[in-house]
DNA sequence: GTACCTTTGAAGATT
DNA sequence: AATCTTCAAAGGTAC
């Protein structure tokens, strides 16, 4: 099975890349990712400063780190396997008494779309669609606060919104009534019962599907943008209508989700491409125990998917650029893109295209750390 | 209007 | 088997 291999093959896999970069100077790391918060921001901007000038070589560089962590991963299996039997045991029995998989109906469903005054609620969606698992973190309450600790614990102090554990709603800018919130009794299986275009062949509806046509009503956009690429192709005749099925969020997507929120609020910064980056030291700044909790969440969240989704794979979506299903890209454009890629990776000492921080090079700041580098 | 940027991880494709 | 490529999210930026 492409997605999940039952005894946990793959999943260890993934547990194997969190503890890799544990042995890379784990303590010195968290050293410094106490006093993060203030830092990261301008070690952000000192190390874009470069960034662009070699990105291509960081992107060979990171490549290369990805391998060697994969080389890491058969060192750790060892170690995983008791993180995961662990986890198996009693980590979401315990840690995550809430924890949403299996327990609730089904936390794809997508609520609003139930009917156009469902639609007031906003159940589950932030601003740009909120993932489902991740909506339903509230759920888990304190028991799971990924928060690293790298974290100041001052932030509200700094009039950063800083929900408490108990109201992530706040947390994930849930609008009012949102899941979080949500009574039992307004469960995600009976909206559900009353959806149609999404509704999955196993009776069981998931935001990840795309009504066929792409067009989202505006009564139900929020769930159905869930998943959904943010464009969809007007119509294709010919093509057998196929809803478009997203791929689940892997362990670092899932954290990214949550803390995204955090970072923005804590730096000035808004462009994505500069929290990720941010996201992405304090990703390896987290310990193992931390990730372990967004591995386990990813490796659930597959686990749903692929019952969700059993003929499901992620090749369908490579397909969906070529079919125009992922947005209006014609199979022309989507060949230009793949060519800009691979002309980029040969490349590596083009110009290119001014990057969206270049602007921080502005700033004049010193320090041309690559992120990874930094790290 | 939309591709790009940027991150990590998973999975499929290619070598 | 090893390596490469694509796509998941996000939202500002550049074209």
């Amino acid at each position: 099975m492409p997605q999940l291999s039952s005894g946990g093959g793959d999943d260890q896999g993934a547990n194997d890349e969190m503890i890799s970069f544990k042995d890379e100077g784990e303590q010195d790391e968290k050293i410094q990712e106490n006093a993060f918060t203030e830092r990261d921001l301008a070690d952000l901007k000192s190390s874009l400063v470069n960034e662009s000038e070699t990105s291509s070589n960081a992107t060979a560089v990171r490549r290369g780190q990805q391998n060697e962590h994969r080389g890491y991963q058969e060192k750790h299996r060892e170690h995983l396997d008791s993180v995961s039997k662990h986890q198996d045991g009693g980590m979401y029995k315990t840690a995550y008494p809430g924890y949403p998989f299996l327990m609730l109906p089904d936390p794809y469903i997508p609520n609003g779309s139930v009917s156009p005054s469902s639609n007031k609620v906003s159940v589950v969606q932030q601003s740009h669609g909120m993932h489902p698992l991740t909506s339903l973190l509230p759920y888990s309450n304190d028991h799971f606060n990924p928060s690293p600790p790298h974290l100041p614990t001052d932030m509200s102090q700094k009039g950063v919104h800083r929900p408490q554990s108990q109201d992530i709603s706040g947390f994930y800018s849930l609008p009012p009534g949102g899941v979080g919130q949500m009574p039992p009794s307004m469960g995600w299986f009976s909206h559900s019962l009353m959806l149609g275009p999404g509704l999955h062949p196993t009776g069981i509806p998931h935001p990840a599907i795309m009504p066929p046509s792409g067009k989202l009503d505006h009564h139900d956009h929020y769930d159905r943008n869930m998943y959904a690429k943010p464009h969809q192709e007007p119509k294709r005749e010919k093509e057998p209508k196929k809803p478009v099925i997203k791929k689940p969020l892997n362990a670092f997507m899932l954290y990214m989700k949550e803390m995204r929120a955090k970072v923005i609020a804590e730096c000035t910064l808004k462009e994505s491409a500069a929290i990720n980056q941010i996201l992405g030291r304090r990703w390896h700044a987290l310990t193992r125990e931390e990730q372990a909790k967004y591995y386990e969440l990813a490796r659930k969240e597959r686990q749903l998917h692929m019952q969700l989704y059993p003929s499901w794979s992620a090749r369908d979506n490579y397909d969906a650029g070529l079919r125009g299903c992922a947005g209006e890209k014609s199979k022309a454009d989507w060949g230009k893109k793949k060519r800009r890629k691979r002309e980029k990776q040969q490349d590596s000492s083009a110009g290119g295209k001014r990057s969206a921080f270049d602007t921080f090079k502005e700033d004049g700041a010193p320090a041309p750390l690559l992120p990874m580098e930094a790290l």
